[in-house]
RNA sequence: GCCGGCAUAGCUCAAUUGGCAGAGCAUCUGAUUUGUAAUCAGAAGGUUAUCGGUUCAAGUCCGAUUGCCGGCUCCA
């Protein structure tokens, strides 16, 4: 559920947030004016817009827009004053009830969601309404002055969203709208919309022949790379093996699935086996289990009244291995007889011979397991384990999204274990590291999220460890603080093993992605009995830092299409140059032979087209596949020892002499440059 | 997983009230010998996502399934 936003942050919204809010009201009104027995539940302003939430019989629509805006421009057009009425508690339940509330008038119906919502205002604020004619809701504000002031607004879409974000509350009609100051702005931010449509790395991955999905034989999510987005994700490979190299890091390499007993001693399956595939049962004696099931769906056949329940159990027993004797008595308390039986089988079943695989979903375990492995002195720490380790994560089916959000991911994983003394170095060292990707992909605008635990969540969502959750709390903030890397604070998202920071970047077209993560363990390494002996010679457990700068190959590169627009950097370009000739004279074309043979020999990704279509029609060709660098080759070239450079996007730059233009080219690719 | 929308050739899209599934690009064959964003011609390409129903007749109407898209919840 959202935070509720307090008076004082409310008051510090933005001149376009407010502009925004006030939009949502006028989006209300106009919709209570087409349709009076609206409900209407929460319309904030959001990052590209606003939207208010309602609960109407009748199913919205896009074609309903047209009559939706054309109400708002009546409203905005009356110029109506946003008028501010203070009320007393007992009046806003008493207008809530009347149905007055997010209404132009009394009804037979509350404003239902008003009334909760009036009960949720802590009792130290005010309640206040917001007139616009004969429209009022309950709203603390603030709003700017006019309906006339909303410049320029268009209504967006329309989606279904729970209220107050709780899957267990109704569900509402959520209308998405935007508005802006004047309408200049407005169509700036259609075009960079247009823009990011072209920019779609699902519309360019294709274009380009860098991923497929093939949902029918290898499943949803799970992408296949081709030779061309292999490329790329090679080169990214190459980039972080480098550099963790030239770091001190060490690589690894780990099986992709485990047993179950890693999940249970890192502490994953409770708080992470949803997103987990289910587990693959490899015991030899499945007896125990099919003949707890068997009982169980007896007894449930025998008392329908308990059908549910047992249901329920039989799914933990089947699929999820949890077989917590607390919940089943409490399930079953009035069972006694018939449940004994089962819980004997299920007890069996516990302890018996299973054997169960899980597909990895986090590196972690596995590394945790490579440091147990060898003993080790607090001489050979920090040791920092490396790998491209390949997770399977069952992520629900409506998350799915290009290669921003898979099922197989491979991410730039490696696992810090160092001493409490190390810690700050190492996390700074990890963070420097991020900047000098940056750099890299010219990234200019990034934001650290830290996120921190909530004191309510320990022992549920987090470990209970309050003494070390606030030690490395302490000790990540400082560090984001002495290194002033911008970041922000936000509580209550942290990992379950202690906190951690998500890094966002921003694309070139200015659309936000979380693309890395860095996060502090103080828990799991102790679960794991990991050790080093300390210069006082006592056993002492290492502090762990998971870190991923380049999150997954499938998220990064999804993001460097957009960034890119497709038009990739030299190095990371899936075809670097293509040698384009004039004709096919057997001269010509053996010049062009000698070139890409060169230029393949200093591994340059080079491709020859030396066919009979004219010119025009290969360099069509090579622009429409990005095609980084053209070299012209035709008889003039031929006579003097020359190539014309041709850049995607950039065009004819000239002749030059053969020797200089692929010197030019291996030195770019070699600094990453251009 | 939930709500809503969508699904026609490899890609982008056509197909009148239900009445013979069609075009451009890409592909293949042949011709064209060309100086910086598309040379010409021909061929091939389909159980209209899958399964079922209504009908004399279904790409078109109805139902289910799968997948995708926009959101919700979740997240690298």
């Amino acid at each position: 559920m959202e935070e509720r936003k307090n008076l004082d942050e409310r008051q510090k919204m933005t001149d376009l947030e407010r502009l925004r809010h006030s939009a949502a009201h006028v989006l209300a009104a106009a919709i209570a004016q087409l349709w009076p027995d609206a409900q209407f539940a929460a319309g904030p302003p959001v990052e590209d817009g606003f939207y208010y939430d309602v609960d109407l019989k009748h199913r919205i629509s896009p074609e309903d827009f047209p009559a939706i805006e054309a109400e708002m421009k009546k409203l905005i057009k009356a110029n109506q004053v946003f008028e501010k009425v203070i009320v007393t508690r007992d009046q806003a339940l008493a207008d809530a009830k009347a149905g007055r509330l997010a209404a132009l008038g009394n009804r037979e119906v509350p404003s239902k969601f008003k009334l909760d919502i009036i009960e949720g205002i802590p009792a130290d604020e005010p309640v206040s309404y917001f007139k616009t004619g004969e429209f009022i809701d309950l709203c603390a504000g603030p709003h700017v002055m006019r309906t006339g002031n909303v410049g320029a607004f268009k209504v967006t879409s329309v989606a279904s969203a729970y209220y107050k974000g709780d899957e267990k509350n109704s569900q509402l009609q959520r209308i998405y709208g935007t508005a802006f100051k004047n309408k200049t702005q407005m169509d700036e931010y259609f075009t960079m919309l247009e823009e990011a449509k072209k920019r779609d790395h699902r519309k360019i991955g294709a274009e380009m022949g860098l991923y497929v999905m093939d949902t029918e034989y290898v499943g949803p999510g799970l992408p296949l790379w081709l030779p061309k987005g292999t490329v790329i994700v090679e080169e990214l490979e190459k980039l972080a093996k480098e550099t963790e190299f030239a770091a001190g890091y060490v690589r690894v390499k780990t099986p992709h699935l485990a047993k179950e007993k890693m999940y249970k001693t890192s502490g994953h399956l409770p708080y992470y086996a949803e997103s987990m595939f289910p587990p693959m049962d490899l015991s030899e004696d499945r007896g125990s289990s099919q003949e707890a099931i068997q009982h169980i769906d007896d007894v449930a056949k025998s008392d329908l009244d308990f059908t549910k329940r047992l249901l329920a159990i039989r799914k933990i027993v089947e699929i999820e291995g949890k077989t917590d004797a607390t919940a089943l008595k409490e399930l079953f308390h009035s069972f006694d007889e018939k449940v004994s039986v089962g819980k004997k089988l299920i007890e069996d079943e516990r302890h018996g011979n299973t054997e169960r695989y899980y597909l990895k979903a986090m590196n972690c375990p596995h590394h945790h397991r490579i440091f147990a492995a060898e003993p080790h002195s607090y001489r050979d720490l920090p040791l920092r384990l490396a790998e491209y380790g390949t997770c399977y994560r069952y992520e629900q089916s409506g998350e799915l999204f290009g290669l921003m959000r898979v099922r197989s991911l491979n991410m730039n994983d490696a696992h810090i274990y160092c001493t409490p003394e190390q810690f700050a170095s190492e996390f700074n060292a990890v963070n420097e590291m991020y900047l000098k990707y940056f750099k890299i992909f010219g990234l200019e605008k990034y934001q650290m999220r830290f996120s921190t635990s909530a004191p309510e969540g320990l022992g549920k969502k987090y470990v209970d460890e309050p003494a070390l959750w606030k030690q490395t709390e302490d000790m990540v903030r400082q560090v984001l603080i002495d290194s002033k890397i911008n970041f922000v604070e936000v509580a209550n998202e942290a990992a379950f093993y202690g906190p951690k920071i998500d890094v966002q970047v921003w694309s070139a077209i200015g659309r936000e992605f979380t693309i890395a993560t860095n996060q502090v363990d103080f828990a799991v390494p102790k679960r794991f009995g990991l050790t080093y002996r300390d210069k006082d010679n006592t056993e002492k457990t290492p502090l762990c830092i998971h870190r991923a700068p380049l999150g997954t190959h499938e998220r990064f590169i999804g993001f460097l299409i957009e960034h890119y627009a497709g038009n990739f950097p030299l190095w990371l370009a899936p075809e670097q140059v293509r040698v384009l000739t004039i004709g096919d004279e057997a001269a010509v074309v053996d010049y062009a032979n000698g070139i890409t043979n060169e230029l393949r020999a200093q591994q340059v990704r080079v491709v020859a087209d030396c066919g009979t279509n004219n010119i025009k029609g290969k360099i069509q060709s090579a622009e429409v596949a990005k095609v980084h660098t053209m070299l012209v080759i035709g008889g003039r070239d031929l006579e003097a020892g020359n190539v014309s450079v041709r850049l995607h996007g950039k065009g004819n730059i000239g002749a030059k002499p053969k020797a200089e233009a692929i010197a030019n080219i291996l030195q770019a690719i070699a600094s990453r440059q251009g």
